[in-house]
DNA sequence: GTTGAGCGTT
């Protein structure tokens, strides 16, 4: 909204009129940052408004009151409505849940830089930001095919701290050039796999995609890569704060992929940050974790709709859910693993009572051989410890919303891709390299196949991680 | 012709 300021919508302006011509035109009334003149993205051709953005909001005032004629047709000039309050929009979904990180209180290190001019360079564009603090990393986007500069870019720091200066100001004026900061999105968030067919089937909504294990969290010691990655956004503000008592078990994550998918563990629990970084965008009504907690709106974007509103990165409910955690009661709506958790929960999510250890594997990817058939237990929740009887309903229940039903952590299959392993009746065995069994704790990094514990757990090495 | 578009590489 900060970046709102100052901008007034255009309205009715000719077809003729390029953004060149509003500057020119509004430069009279103060410093104009920016113009767009809106056109048809398939077509090209000018929808007939755009905006113009002022330097000091003040100037405002003076232009409102005129009567504007541009390229010869009185145009209308209003004050820009931010996104959020745009109320013309369809009933229903307007708005905040649909926000996917970003912004918020959220805190990270990369920026998200628009507007940038086609001549700059990278290191023009890392010049001007290392007056904020130490720049790890510069990007600026070009076409694949083309090659052209597509006008924005990242640029990352060393520290929270420099991004919240850069953002003091969403303009940024480079040389004369005039470019945009936001906070970067989370790029993990997205749908690896296209963006739709996450649906496996059943409840599950979990096909695939960049499915991430993470939940490294300060108080998680054995947590495999602990180091938390500030380019996704999670956040371990729940650390401690909803009352998971107890458990400050590990997370474990475990990979039984047999191929070398990164995927296929996927732990860290722990009671702080549940850390689940899997992208299920498009699936509004997934709530993941407990549809009590307030923030529990895991993937809230509008079905079929993902990421429709970059303007107004609004508070993350990424990373910020407590996954699986579940009480007792709603263990069937948790089982879904995804399905709707409407179950609705006979417990307070801050009650501290009750749930302990909830643990929910995602099954192993097996392989070549079709289709998650057998991923397990994902979403099976375990409640207080000692509830892990077979034929709870827990786990075993709740598995009946997968696909393959091959039953979750509790009562068979969790964690083996071929279905065997039982966590908690029975031997570790998904694969014998895995010689330890233990649960949470990685083998001494030996682990099955290319991935296992570490490549699924915690996602593919950022970049700078690669680099070290 | 009247309220936006853009989010990643190795």
């Amino acid at each position: 909204m900060d970046s709102d300021q100052g901008k007034l919508f255009i309205g009715g302006i000719s077809w003729e009129t390029t953004e060149e011509k509003l500057k020119e035109y509004f430069q009279g009334y103060g410093d104009v940052l920016q113009t767009v003149v809106m056109r048809d993205k398939i077509s090209g051709k000018p929808r007939g408004f755009g905006f113009v953005v002022f330097a000091d909001p003040n100037v405002l005032d003076r232009v409102l009151q005129d009567e504007h004629t541009i390229d010869g047709r009185t145009v209308d000039a209003k004050r820009a409505l931010s996104r959020e309050e745009q109320q013309g929009s369809k009933p229903g979904d307007t708005n905040s849940a649909r926000n996917f990180g970003g912004g918020g209180n959220t805190r990270t290190k990369k920026i998200f830089v628009g507007g940038l001019p086609p001549t700059l360079t990278e290191d023009g564009f890392r010049q001007y930001f290392e007056s904020f603090g130490s720049v790890t990393d510069v990007v600026i986007m070009y076409d694949q095919q083309t090659n052209r500069p597509r006008g924005f870019g990242f640029i990352s720091f060393d520290s929270e701290d420099a991004v919240d200066r850069v953002l003091q100001k969403t303009f940024h004026d480079l040389n004369g050039k005039q470019v945009e900061v936001k906070k970067a999105l989370p790029k993990d968030a997205n749908p690896g796999a296209g963006g739709r067919s996450m649906s496996s089937g059943g409840g599950s909504g979990m096909g695939g995609g960049s499915y991430q294990g993470y939940g490294a969290s300060g108080n998680n010691p054995s947590s495999y890569d602990s180091r938390m990655d500030s380019n996704r956004y999670v956040q371990s503000q729940n650390a401690g704060g909803m009352g998971y008592g107890g458990y400050g078990t590990p997370g474990y994550g475990y990979g039984t992929s047999n191929n070398g998918m990164g995927f296929g563990g996927y732990g860290s629990y722990g009671g702080a940050n549940p850390g689940y970084g899997g992208a299920n965008p498009g699936y509004g009504a997934a709530a993941y974790g407990n549809p009590n907690v307030a923030s529990a709106g895991y993937g809230s974007g509008p079905a079929g709709g993902p990421r429709s509103t970059w303007g107004s990165q609004g508070p993350s409910a990424y990373g910020n859910m407590g996954y699986g955690n579940v009480p007792l009661g709603a263990a069937n709506a948790a089982g879904g693993g995804g399905g709707p958790a409407s179950g609705g929960s006979g417990q307070s999510p801050t009650g501290t009572t009750g749930y302990g250890n909830q643990v929910y594997g995602y099954g192993g990817y097996p392989g070549n051989e079709g289709a998650y058939g057998n991923q397990s237990g994902y979403g099976a929740v375990g409640r207080a410890s000692g509830a892990l009887s077979s034929n709870s309903p827990v786990g075993g229940g709740a598995a009946g919303d997968m696909q393959s039903g091959a039953g979750g952590y509790v009562n068979s299959g969790y964690g083996d891709a071929s279905g065997n392993s039982s966590y908690g009746n029975s031997a570790w065995k998904s694969d014998n390299s895995q010689g330890s069994g233990n649960y949470g704790a990685p083998p001494n990094g030996a682990h099955g196949g290319q991935v296992g514990y570490g490549g699924g757990y915690g996602g593919a090495p950022s970049r700078q991680a690669q680099q070290q």
